[in-house]
DNA sequence: TGTACATCAGTGAACGCGCGTTCACTGATGTAC
DNA sequence: TGTACATCAGTGAACGCGCGTTCACTGATGTAC
């Protein structure tokens, strides 16, 4: 496969992102070298460098299409779950219940939060990047919290709870699980997770 | 403070540990060179060589401590909520409890977790470290186990849930807030999703 | 339909720097007798 | 208490390699007239 063959324009971009992807969640930003990316998509040092300013536009692209990707199908799974109940919590319990078999359907486990993997690699990137990484907690917890207003506007907790704190959790668990999950080299723990979220959020807001 | 002052027996190789541990939470092992640990500590290079064989030993030595260090610190806050209560379910309660005041007190932001860290940086780290790491989770979730059992023993659940990766949860809460903790700079975080899990954990096994 | 030009998607060679690691050597401290 | 020796905790200089980045240049594709 070291075969060189001609790519469609934009090709090599995609490429360069699909597998530098892979690369950082297995091994880190900083060990992940333009050299091996290169490499492993067939274009010279150069290429890379029309493609990507520098490294750190890669991590700023990398980031942006990783949030916009996991935005689209956490809209589309509680977008469903509303389809089936008209109901705020039912809806939502549903759409918990669709992400977690989604989760568990994936051929291997999670690869990984990118988002994640980037906290820990903080100074590594520019101001820029480290923004863009911190929006996407800030978009998960108005995306959940928004939902749990509803959800208490109908029906308060069984015991008082900060909604905020509440929203957080979904990203907490979700992050946490894919890192243990990670750790563990178990594809069960994550959708397991996602499922003790939901008995909670149904403890604490159906009759149950 | 670029004085060079005499180092006590040993002191260096625990400075070095120190040092070692919040850079590696701040920018990741990759990233954190031996340069800067022997320049913040004020020793040359071949000395951080006599006190370890090679990087890796650096690591070996680093999440030894740290998993010792956190196996001590839940030991004693479990304990002191069992000295509290005679009901296991209770006592944990109140472990849980004093876990996130302890969390809540740090003076700054709980700095990371360091075998998280290593997780999304695998492959920089020899076999020994991987499995190190790995033990660590193992650990934690052999510890919440026992104690779920015991409560369910007890006190059947209001609605049936995996002990195992109930006990997983804890380990999931606490490593994802901690994560989100360290990308949204905001201390609170953490101790408010061990609350949380505190709650799940009432409303399945307490009447409330 | 043909031609001129702009843009796209690269090539190839060189760069300097920082990195982890090695090696021969050394002064201070602790221990046995 | 003195001396011999072992161990501890380093020093200083050199190493080679891989890294991200730069630069001048180029063939293929698309667009305007």
């Amino acid at each position: 496969m070291t075969e060189t063959t001609t790519l469609r324009r934009g090709e090599a971009r995609e490429r360069l992102l699909d597998l530098a992807e892979r690369t950082v969640l297995d091994k880190g930003f900083g060990a992940t070298s333009i050299d091996e990316l290169i490499a492993g998509v067939g274009i010279t040092k150069s290429a890379f460098f029309y493609h990507f300013k520098d490294k750190n536009a890669l991590a700023q692209a990398l980031i942006e299409r990783y949030l916009e990707n996991d935005a689209a199908i956490l809209d589309q799974l509680f977008a469903r779950g509303d389809e089936l109940s008209d109901d705020p919590l039912q809806g939502f319990l549903i759409g918990l219940k669709l992400f977690a078999e989604t989760l568990a359907d994936l051929p291997q486990a999670h690869p990984g939060c990118l988002a994640a993997s980037f906290v820990y690699q903080e100074q590594l990137f520019s101001a820029d990047v480290r923004a863009l990484a911190r929006a996407g907690a800030v978009r998960w917890r108005a995306r959940f919290r928004a939902r749990f207003e509803a959800i208490a506007a109908r029906r308060p907790p069984r015991i008082p709870v900060d909604i905020e704190t509440l929203a957080d959790m979904a990203t907490a668990i979700v992050d946490g699980g894919i890192t243990l999950g990670k750790s563990m080299k178990d594809p069960s723990i994550l959708p397991a997770q996602v499922l003790h979220f939901r008995n909670y959020v149904r403890l604490l807001f159906d009759d149950v």
